[in-house]
DNA sequence: CCCAATGGGATTTTT
DNA sequence: TCCCATTGGG
């Protein structure tokens, strides 16, 4: 059985050719599918796997791996509807969606704690976040006296980045350091010792960091048996965003399906952009030939979403990179008015501009929801949201400072993981020290004996309370004994937290009652979870990635503006869209422009934004900005010129306007009529 | 051994 | 501006 005529025939030649791939009951050759922004990508793949599932494969043996959690939950919904469309009542085999969907991480974290006892590794282990890792290596790297004043070796956060690359990547240390890093090349030896203690005191305190979960993957899958075993649980592996996978992930993919059988993969090169994440584009590119026969590719070029004045300017943009491997996307949507490229006079009237424009469209019927601001760094928005706050605009912003950053929630987490997993320092060492009298030296301590012990909680029930810490510290005790038996069970057992925890919060921070809000809808989020187990796994593979003006997002009827860096924009859409800061120095982002790949990078990063518009685009160009590092009084500023990815020769794909509309009558008529001093008016109240 | 104050330095994008 | 490391008083 396959999907009937009418399903279809809502697809055009090369979707289908897509879905259709490999029906019947010979095996299934390795496809790749290139497909261009908008080109009905998520819908071709959602119609692939409803294909498979209605054809008779078992949607427990199929693997779908997607960019974010998020992506794989849009997926299944879609892949549900339309076999409930064909399957009616018989489609209940998915109702609980399809089981094996999620991220390579997350897919990673499951296959290794069922695989955990026959690897050797602790199946409590606990995962550690990029930040937690960071500590980590910190830590190590104090221990090992490369801390010292006088040797500028390397933040904690940069040793991070090149431990995480190497591996990634899978080159060596010099190579890294020569094509990444060369201000740190001089380092290599004392990197080198760096990360080998680093690997260790993972080890010794059961915790894994991402990059572990991809790692410890790839080397399962090295040795035959295991390769054959897991291969065999999947009769399909489908991964979505595969520009965007790194040579770990390929290695990973590769040795669950060796021959590419029943393996589809479904990318963009042109919306390769996560580059600094040690992502290939080679992968998509090297794919075809990886297998004998190659592997069939099927292009999508057709764009559903913008009017052709938007492609063409993105078209414009994409032609002038180095290499180019895709066609040029068509619509039929002949209608529509060129892109704008509006020059606002600061940062202050490009928030002023898009506000107007905003609210124009919602009078004209465009919710809020259907419209975005779109930037290349998270702090660009600053000023942006300061006016949509100062003007009452709800709005939701995606990427950046997260939820899961803010102190009080990561207390939280802290006391949680350390009492999933007692040898996790990390999060035991900031659960001490919030303790009053319970500094480093004796958190240390404490954990060390912990360490050494065969029962690491049984030696923190044994110890003695650091003297200026006596209360305090035996309550610590109770409460983690109390949430290790579990007694209280999930999801109550936060509650039991906050009430060791609060007050601490109170005398740590002024604003207690505000981030008590956040830790209510902590425990709001983690009802959603069965376990403590899957709680802090999911949290922290998949953080919810919104933080909002008020507490907590807003509810689902609600309509609010979408703030979002471009990396959290991949794959999605609105009717408006506007792009912050389209100057040299933002976009390219001054800070990663050394080499040429990096260049191109940001190029593809203007095309990702500009192809998000269905109907109207506009790229803001400030002429100045204000400098930071300078009091509220300061002038310092900069002038910026119009990003190099839009040279002259494309202005014609444009229309150039600048704001504000400036009429000769209303400016001669700002400078007539009385004047007063109101600040001089206020000051003298108070005298 | 703990903690508050002081001074110097850095500063993207995310699983 | 915020984050880190050091320092000196309790």
């Amino acid at each position: 059985m396959s999907l009937p005529a009418p399903i279809l025939d809502g697809l055009n030649p090369e979707q289908r050719c897509a879905v259709e791939h490999g029906a019947g009951p010979a095996p299934c050759p390795p496809l790749l599918v290139i497909a261009g922004a908008g080109s009905g990508k998520t819908n071709t793949l959602a119609h692939r796997v409803a294909h498979l599932v209605v054809g008779g494969a078992d949607p427990y043996r199929i693997l779908l791996m997607t960019f974010s959690r998020r992506a794989a939950a849009e997926m299944t919904r879609r892949v549900e509807r339309i076999a409930r469309k064909v399957l009616g009542d018989r489609a209940s085999a998915l109702s609980g969606g399809l089981h094996w969907a999620g991220t390579f991480h997350g897919i990673g974290a499951r296959l290794l704690r069922d695989y955990a006892e026959r690897i050797g590794l602790d199946p409590g282990f606990t995962i550690h976040d990029r930040e937690d890792s960071a500590d980590l290596m910190n830590l190590v790297r104090h221990d090992l006296g490369f801390s010292k004043a006088d040797s500028r070796f390397p933040a904690k956060a940069t040793c991070l980045s090149i431990y995480s690359r190497c591996v990634n990547a899978g080159q060596p240390l010099d190579v890294v350091l020569g094509a990444n890093y060369p201000w740190c090349a001089g380092w290599a030896a004392e990197l080198k010792q760096l990360f080998a203690a680093y690997v260790e005191a993972k080890q010794r305190h059961n915790v894994l960091d991402y990059d572990d979960l991809l790692l410890y993957w790839a080397q399962v899958m090295e040795e035959p048996a295991f390769a054959e075993e897991i291969g065999s649980r999947f009769d399909h592996v489908l991964v979505d965003e595969y520009q965007d996978t790194n040579a770990l992930q390929a290695r990973v993919l590769l040795a669950l399906k060796p021959n590419g059988v029943g393996l589809t993969v479904v990318g963009d090169d042109a919306q390769a952009i996560y580059s600094f994440r040690a992502a290939t584009v080679r992968n998509i590119l090297d794919f075809p030939k990886a297998f004998d026969p190659p592997a069939r590719v099927v292009t999508l070029d057709r764009n559903y979403r913008s009017t052709q004045a938007i492609l063409s300017a993105a078209n414009g943009v994409i032609d002038l990179a180095r290499e180019r491997f895709t066609k040029n996307l068509w619509t039929d949507r002949a209608d529509g008015a060129r892109p704008l490229l509006v020059s606002v006079r600061d940062e202050t009237d490009q928030a002023r501009y898009i506000v107007e424009r905003v609210l124009d469209a919602r009078e004209g019927g465009v919710t809020l929801k259907q419209q975005a601001v779109l930037f290349r760094t998270s702090s660009h928005s600053a000023p942006l949201e300061l006016e949509l706050t100062r003007r009452n605009i709800p709005f939701v912003k995606f990427g950046g400072l997260k939820f899961l950053d803010a102190a009080h929630v990561k207390d939280m987490l802290a006391l949680l993981r350390f009492v999933q997993n007692p040898r996790d320092r990390v999060a035991g060492f900031r659960v001490m020290l919030l303790m009053q009298g319970v500094g480093p030296a004796s958190a240390q301590k404490a954990l060390d004996t912990m360490t050494a012990a065969a029962d690491p909680l049984g030696a923190l029930t044994a110890l003695p309370a650091p003297p200026r810490a006596g209360a305090d510290w035996r309550g610590f005790v109770a409460a983690v004994q109390e949430l290790r038996s579990g007694d209280a069970g999930w999801p109550a057992e936060i509650e039991r937290a906050l009430i060791w925890y609060a007050p601490h919060l109170d005398r740590i921070h002024e604003d207690a009652e505000t981030r008590k809000a956040d830790l209510v809808q902590l425990a709001q989020i983690a009802s959603g979870y069965p376990s403590r187990e899957r709680f802090l796994t999911e949290l922290t593979l998949d953080p919810p990635d919104a933080t909002s003006d008020q507490a907590g997002v807003p509810t689902l009827d609600d309509d609010y503006l979408i703030l979002s860096t471009i990396h959290s924009a991949k794959g999605q859409e609105w009717k408006q869209v506007f792009v912050l800061n389209v100057v040299d120095g933002c976009m390219p982002s001054d800070l990663g422009t050394g080499t040429s790949a990096e260049i191109e990078e940001e190029r593809r990063l203007l095309y990702v934004a500009m192809t998000r518009a269905k109907d109207d685009l506009h790229l803001v160009v400030p002429q100045r900005f204000f400098t930071h590092g300078q009091n509220a009084q300061g002038d310092r500023h900069v002038y910026a010129a119009r990003t190099r990815f839009i040279p002259e020769r494309l202005l014609p794909l444009f229309e150039r306007t600048s704001w504000p509309r400036v009429t000769p009558e209303a400016a001669a008529a700002a400078q007539r009529g009385p004047r007063i001093d109101i600040n001089s008016r206020m000051r003298r109240m108070w005298t």
